[in-house]
DNA sequence: AAATGCGTTTGATATAGGTCAAAAACCGTG
DNA sequence: CACGGTTTTTGACCTATATCAAACGCATTT
């Protein structure tokens, strides 16, 4: 793994609002997040966007350009951030030598898919109040496993792109958020939220 | 390619309804669908399931299983069809000798993740008719890919497990397909569809 | 040919979430 | 620290889709 280090030999630095890359640029690299937190979205001609996704640190981004040699989609930094860049072609000529190397770029791609699947069930299937249990209790448990507090923290991101990644609208979610207030689940102020009963808030998920 | 060709010694036929895996299920191969049609689906423990794919001849299944060692999902025949068995650890191998296959199996894996986000999008952020469009266009596209008719074919999923792909109830998907009918834009007769204004069709995705 | 059963269509009605609007809170900047 | 723009909250109302229900079609079995 720390030959995965040698690759990662471009440090960047972005700021809040910086486009780490944007669909369409051709494809060299892929991106570890180092410090930060990003979106990822894709944009349809006609206006309309779709969060696919955010990234916090240790994560990788850019796999999907790998298909068509392009982005597809756009990756913006939601806060001040660093990344790693890692040039994918010696990261493919590196997982021909290093068998651990080339498992572990699997995993990632097929985690990724798999992850996937979970927010297609979740836009497919379910009401708003578990998709934001859903999206709040899986942010709560990155953050946790990456030595934050699991019960409180900063939401990085507008209401609004919470709402695209969730298949709804801002107010939505924003009323939603007091609902969970008000039931004792959670305090919101803003940005910070505090997760009071966390068995209660997954109770809510498959509960129809 | 026909490297890979050896690789794919086992072939196994499947009757219609018949589990190709089941989640859960180690993981040892990937499987290249040869003839027939396939669905792919996620159970959530309260019972709900989600269609994540339809998958026809020359796609690729259980990609979701690499990250875990264990498919993550259903896989179900919906009609009779062969497969050829890929055994991964033997896909790994050839990929580190072979550049060219190791950048076609990323790019199928990148391919994979892409084509969620476009289902992301489509349960995100489309209407009930531009989720039956878009639907329809792509089935259309593939099975042309395949030297089929691009206006005339069989559905072989039920409007249940159409519906579940698209994030809606099967009645919603039926009365879609009347009132697409009755604009003259197709005829469906229960599984049979003739797309008739294909551009009409096309100009319906997106036109809010 | 009748019976059984799943899948589909269509109608009537209900509701979750969307839309529109306005006020309040927040944040970065001069 | 006041200002202007953005984000959030909350309210009132509306609509797309879900839900419930019944009838129908088609295929398989007896």
């Amino acid at each position: 793994m720390r030959l995965l280090d040698a690759l990662t030999s471009l440090k960047r630095a972005f700021r809040r609002g910086d486009y780490l890359y944007r669909s369409g640029e051709p494809f060299r690299s892929l991106f570890a997040i180092r410090t930060g937190f990003f979106k990822t979205q894709v944009l349809h001609e006609d206006g309309r966007e779709q969060v696919t996704g955010f990234q916090m640190p240790g994560e990788i981004i850019g796999l999907d350009a790998i298909s068509s040699d392009a982005y597809t989609c756009d990756a913006v930094a939601l806060e001040d951030s660093e990344i790693c860049e890692i040039p994918f072609d010696r990261l493919e000529a590196l997982s021909r030598e290093l068998p651990t190397l080339q498992r572990h770029l699997h995993k990632i791609m097929s985690r990724e898919i798999v992850r996937d699947h979970g927010i297609m069930m979740l836009l497919g299937s379910m009401r708003a109040e578990e998709r934001l249990a859903v999206f709040l209790l899986n942010l709560s448990q990155r953050l946790s496993a990456r030595g934050y507090s699991p019960n409180a923290f900063h939401l990085r991101m507008t209401r609004q792109e919470i709402g695209s990644y969730l298949g709804l609208k801002l107010e939505t979610v924003s009323r939603t958020l007091s609902q969970f207030q008000e039931l004792g689940l959670l305090s919101v102020k803003v940005r910070e939220v505090e997760i009071m009963d966390m068995l209660r808030l997954r109770s809510f998920v498959g509960a129809a």
